[in-house]
DNA sequence: ATACTATATGAGTATATACTCATATAGTCA
DNA sequence: TGACTATATGAGTATATACTCATATAGTAT
């Protein structure tokens, strides 16, 4: 099976794209993390959490590293950021260009 | 109700995370075009082309304006093709960064 | 060995998404 | 007016996603 360049680009967009999935990106922005300290930080079930560190393991957006019992995260490509801090313009452009883009025409 | 900073930004990645609605993005980086346009140049269903495009007028990646019948749109914010290209990285970089990280630590 | 801790996963549920076909709506043109 | 064209949307279906509870697994410490 064939996986489109379209493809990959979603399929790293779709695990970017879940409000908990963020916060868990910024949390690990802080160093690496273990699941048994992000799950409290953020207020994440245990199971849950381990789900959604599953899938950004999946799409290589954190490596995961076992340490005794503990499973450790960190971010593996830092541009990763620069998506989600883009989103945030776009989210933010959202309201004022409205009335931008019909001056415009 | 109040939208997280967290939401906000999932839901632009949401409207980005599909591979039709990156093609249809891409087609658009041509200029302007109506549904009429944009369907036959990539097969994608009428009805189900109408919801895309809802989508991303609903998150403001586009804008429309209707010109008789057509209903025409173009880009609205040009750092999404930032964010697409940056994911491409992210995609691309997946496969390569594996030996890379093992060999770091 | 026993108790404890951290994580993974099966199973169930609720909701969201993508898609299609049929139909409604709105504008165009003879 | 009637026929035609472009788009939107209701309804149905299939699949994916997020979440929870319960349980399994694996490593730690006594």
């Amino acid at each position: 099976m064939q996986t489109s360049r379209y493809e990959l680009k979603a399929n790293v967009l779709t695990a970017l794209a879940h409000p908990n999935r963020i916060r868990i990106l910024e949390y690990l922005k802080g160093g690496a993390k273990c699941n048994c300290e992000i799950a409290p930080a953020l207020e994440l079930e245990q199971s849950n959490l381990s789900r959604h560190m599953k899938i950004l393991v999946q799409e290589k957006i954190v490596v995961s590293w076992k340490d005794g019992l503990r499973v450790n995260y960190r971010i593996a490509d830092q541009r990763i950021f620069d998506i989600l801090s883009l989103a945030g313009k776009v989210a933010h452009a959202e309201a004022k260009t409205r009335v931008k883009i019909l001056e415009e025409r």
